[in-house]
DNA sequence: CAATTCTGGTACGGAGTGGTACGGAAAAGA
DNA sequence: TCTTTTCCGTACCACTCCGTACCAGAATTG
């Protein structure tokens, strides 16, 4: 409504609330593994995204898995939302891109103002949690065709194009997962014509023809995502 | 400090803040499958249990697992706290129990009034964030006999002894895995002289050598939880 | 242009797990 | 007590996925 930002949130906060935190705002390209968050360091910047992808990575010891993803429709800094200054997932930028970026002390005093920012802001957690427990229900049930397809069309709903720039490796790795389960799985859907591989890049050929493997681990989040912050058709068309 | 409640959030919130909820808080008494939150049906009480394990189940069509649990260290009603009435996860009574019960339509005053009250409960909603991503982690990484254990150290900090009752069956669904692989691997766990199972029934003979068997998939939700929630020492003790 | 690093294709054995099913023991109900 | 239901022990097969490894082509660096 007031932002004018490409961030699905900026853009739903009123005009008011808009303008406690214009101030503040810094408009940032951000680079590839760049990081938000590490894990028991006090949290500096939250993060608009307006283009790209950042993952929220839990963590344990060496093992790693990725929780949630983060785009256009949201931000980074959860825990500043929720009154704390850190926590123990990692965030870090995964398809690099622009958003708008302001130090989480700025944006503490303007939670503790407006009510009306905080609502927008816990919505936009709500529907973040239930990304991540989405993502527990996934990974237990889910079989490795089914998991790479819905990450790609939960990046696909996140980025302009259809193109997607990273490496086998480090989906695996977000996946958890082998790095070959991943390069022979995009075979499969190469074969099948969803996607188009080449060297550090995956196209997104068939969205629907994706939404069909999927099947039912993907839709949930996205519905509750529309349903909290309305007025985006986040998750039903491209854009 | 206030409350005299078993329940560690109640027991963590200033006077004033106890004082606010106090009048509407109700002793209740929670039978096995009883729910608190359906998918996208209104939540009408947030839950304080003082004993007994609640599941938070993400469900998507015919398939479920669960993504966090809650006892006397939290509540039920996240949604609630973060603004919102409902959400599509389904909260119901693993383990039966008691605790304390109120009206949400009472709570979302309460919240609006006091800021420390928010802070209170913003900050288990961290932990709870945390739970899940942890979760996401085992179910992405772990295998059987980890998670297993997990599940049974989670359960075991959150009852006042060492005796579980439920079946297979249940563990199984909550696990997302077959229920023959729940019987077995407790097999395996009861030659080892971790638990004693029988009918309906698991009692935890060796918490620590739980603790080895579930290894990194254990312990991180729970320091954060200490961390979040000051003064208690929940996950490093019994009781 | 040469050397090095990065990334992806492929392969093999094996452990782990799923799907399924049957029967018996324990508990609950009649 | 008898019947029914619930719950658990066990078994078999199939198959996915992991761990690991090697190599080649692409990209980067010197």
């Amino acid at each position: 409504m007031a932002g004018s930002s490409r961030n699905l949130l900026i853009s739903a906060l009123t005009p008011p609330d808009y303008g406690l935190l214009e101030p503040h705002l810094e408009k940032v390209e951000v680079a590839l593994r760049q990081t938000f968050e590490e894990e028991n360091k006090p949290i500096e910047h939250v993060y608009f995204p307006e283009d790209g992808i950042v993952s929220i990575v839990a963590k344990s010891r060496h093992e790693q898995a990725e929780a949630a993803i983060v785009g256009r429709e949201g931000m980074t800094g959860i825990p500043v939302v929720l009154g704390n200054d850190r926590w123990v997932n990692d965030t870090y930028v995964q398809v690099e891109g622009h958003g708008l970026r302001m130090m989480a002390n700025d944006l503490r005093p303007a939670l503790a103002k407006s009510a009306s920012l905080r609502a927008v802001l816990l919505a936009f957690t709500q529907a973040f949690v239930v990304q991540t427990t989405q993502t527990a229900l996934a990974n237990a049930r889910g079989n490795v065709e089914g998991r790479l397809a819905r990450w790609l069309l939960m990046a696909h709903d996140r980025l302009a194009g259809n193109e997607l720039s990273l490496t086998h490796e480090f989906l695996a790795l977000m996946l958890g997962i082998r790095r070959a389960g991943v390069t022979t799985t995009l075979q499969k859907l190469e074969s099948d014509g969803l996607v188009v591989a080449k060297r550090g890049l995956i196209v997104i050929e068939d969205r629907a023809g994706l939404i069909g493997l999927a099947g039912h681990l993907y839709g949930v989040a996205e519905a509750e995502y529309r349903r909290l912050i309305p007025g985006s058709e986040f998750g039903t068309d491209k854009g």
